[in-house]
RNA sequence: GGGUCUGUAGCUCAGCGGUAGAGCAGUGGCCUUUUAAGCCAUUGGUCGAGGGUUCGAAUCCCUCCGGACCCA
């Protein structure tokens, strides 16, 4: 038997006694908090009567009276327990007790020898058994002691994390209260939030490949959503002016520190507004959002060895993408203009950026935007540390964005970068149905080439953009991404609860 | 896919060729203002798996299986 069956089975006596004396922590359902440990502790008044609950996080027993401390998950505030006073029967309860229980008190607020800020219990109850051991460090002076270090345990055991880290928790809880504040935002803005379906027949709207699924009703294959935006443009089309959506999207690609296969995304389009209309929006909802969470708009985030202070009041930087381009390779403007002259002036061979070691072959780029982008990603992306627009995007790589009406080489298309990373598109959406129509014929082109992120062809969203879609503005952002810059996290995991784990070696086998 | 680490008790880690260790947690005992409580005693391990080298392997070598970080 190993050490933690012996436990459990030690604290399964323990309950069992417990239920003898008539203390059965799952016959309770309710206990009153008078308030959370730290509105306790900041609002303490000595000889106040309160009610408390919570996991017990440190426990000391002196043979006849004892200390605990019970953590609400935020706060945590210390009981005082004595035989004499609880009587016999409940002080062997507290015997009985083991850190990790949930226990109610109610008890009188009062000050230690030593000064701490307590409860003096004048009674109590048991409200759960912990029946395995928890990783729930000593702490001295804010300093965590034997705390839960494996990154795999934290990520499949994530209750574990959530109970024992305070960095952690804060990370994932302000992720939740980022996508909260976003919602605030638009519903503030008269956005009427809606929701499409996930399971679609061809999943458009971004270049990836889908999770393919059946549906046994119809006996068809299905697919999983890589995108939210084909659906939201049809409710455009029917006279909705504001909706958004923030939905799970699903895409069968590489899992890394930036990618999870299912991730949350926010798209947002609004009638009679073009691009410049979703940069405000995409301003404001960061400084929003900065401040709601926050509580100011200057948030520092970890970047190389030291910080970066952004300042979310300010406007971004609006950068034309060919210029920017040509300004980090030295290749002239007017060459970038056709993939000949630009692999002509690129060379042959691998070109490498000093600086950061990334890479491109410009001669493998089969059209001008491809190359476009990649040098983009190349080149320019790692400079764009402090909030940037990225403006006109090329053609080939934009199959739903309005041209430019000063060079239809290119789109009216933007997207943000904070820290070299992307964290939203967005354009000028297509509404003339014939131009929509030739993008996806030159798409289904690409993908006979061999493309498997091409976009397919939708005929019920072109039928919708023939019957009219007025102009209209649209963006989408990565949350998931939103969430990770804005709480300084390394990795997307840190951000999801949940985040998609490979299955474990004896979970496989049973499978099979 | 490439590189660098890494897997030892429930947790955090040490041991790096010679009888498997510590702290915490657990268990028993003492203690009615402790707080990383303390004191005494004590339980607990296929050292990720398999193969090899060796008189002898947690330790060295090989192959797997996991994990972390960096790069594509």
């Amino acid at each position: 038997m190993s050490t933690e069956e012996s436990i459990r089975d030690i604290r399964l006596g323990k309950l069992a006694r417990m239920r003898e004396l008539g203390y059965d922590p799952y016959r309770v359902e309710k206990w009153k908090l008078t308030d959370s440990a730290d509105a306790l502790l900041e609002q303490f008044e000595d000889g106040r009567e309160v009610s408390f609950a919570g996991r017990i996080v440190s426990y000391r027993d002196m043979g006849k009276a004892g200390f605990a401390h019970m953590s609400d998950g935020d706060g945590k505030i210390q009981g005082y327990f004595r035989k004499d006073e609880l009587g016999d029967d409940l002080y062997e309860v507290y015997k009985l007790l083991d850190l990790g229980d949930h226990i109610g008190i109610e008890g009188k607020l009062f000050v230690t020898k030593t000064g701490e800020q307590s409860i003096h219990v004048s009674s109590f109850h048991p409200l759960s058994k912990a029946l395995h051991p928890l990783p729930l460090g000593k702490e001295k002076d804010g300093h965590v002691f034997y705390g839960l270090q494996d990154v795999e345990t934290k990520l499949r055991h994530r209750h574990l994390d959530l109970m024992s880290s305070k960095e952690g928790r804060a990370k994932l809880l302000n992720r939740a209260r980022i996508v909260s504040a976003v919602r605030a935002y638009f519903d503030g803005q008269g956005y009427l939030e809606v929701e499409t379906p996930v399971l679609q027949m061809e999943a458009g709207g971004a270049a990836a490949r889908p999770f393919m699924t059946h549906l046994n009703a119809y006996d068809v294959e299905v697919k999983l959503r890589i995108s939210l935006e084909l659906y939201l443009k049809r409710i455009i089309c029917g006279d909705v002016p504001k909706v958004y959506e923030v939905g799970r999207v699903f895409r069968n690609e590489g899992v890394s520190y930036k990618h999870n296969p299912d991730f949350t995304l926010l798209e947002f389009y609004e009638a009679y507004a073009n691009l410049e209309d979703m940069m405000d929006h995409v301003e404001n909802c960061f400084k929003y959002v900065a401040l709601a969470v926050f509580g100011g708009t200057k948030v520092d985030l970890p970047h190389q060895d030291g910080y970066v202070t952004v300042d979310f009041a300010e406007p971004w930087a609006r950068i034309d993408m060919l210029d920017e381009i040509s300004k980090h390779t030295g290749v002239p403007r007017e060459q970038l203009l056709d993939l000949k002259t630009a692999v002509e002036a690129l060379g042959d061979g691998v070109r490498v950026n000093a600086v950061t070691g990334k890479k491109v072959i410009p001669s493998d780029e089969r059209n001008l935007g491809g190359l476009l982008e990649k040098l983009l990603e190349v080149y320019v992306e790692p400079t764009l540390i402090l909030p940037s627009f990225i403006v006109g995007y090329p053609l080939e790589t934009s199959p739903l964005a309005k041209k430019d009406p000063n060079d239809p080489r290119f789109t009216r298309r933007f997207e943000g970068y904070v820290l070299g990373s992307e964290v939203c598109n967005s354009f000028s959406e297509i509404n003339d149905p014939i131009d929509q129509r030739e993008r996806f014929e030159f798409q289904v082109g690409e993908a006979e080439a061999g493309d498997e992120e091409a976009h397919p062809m939708d005929e019920e969203f072109l039928y919708a953009l023939e019957c009219g879609m007025p102009p209209t503005g649209g963006c989408g952002i990565g949350l998931d991404r939103m969430a990770m810059l804005l709480t300084g996290s390394n990795t997307i995991r840190e951000c999801l609860m949940f985040p998609f784990m490979r299955p474990e070696k004896d979970q496989k086998e049973d499978e099979n």
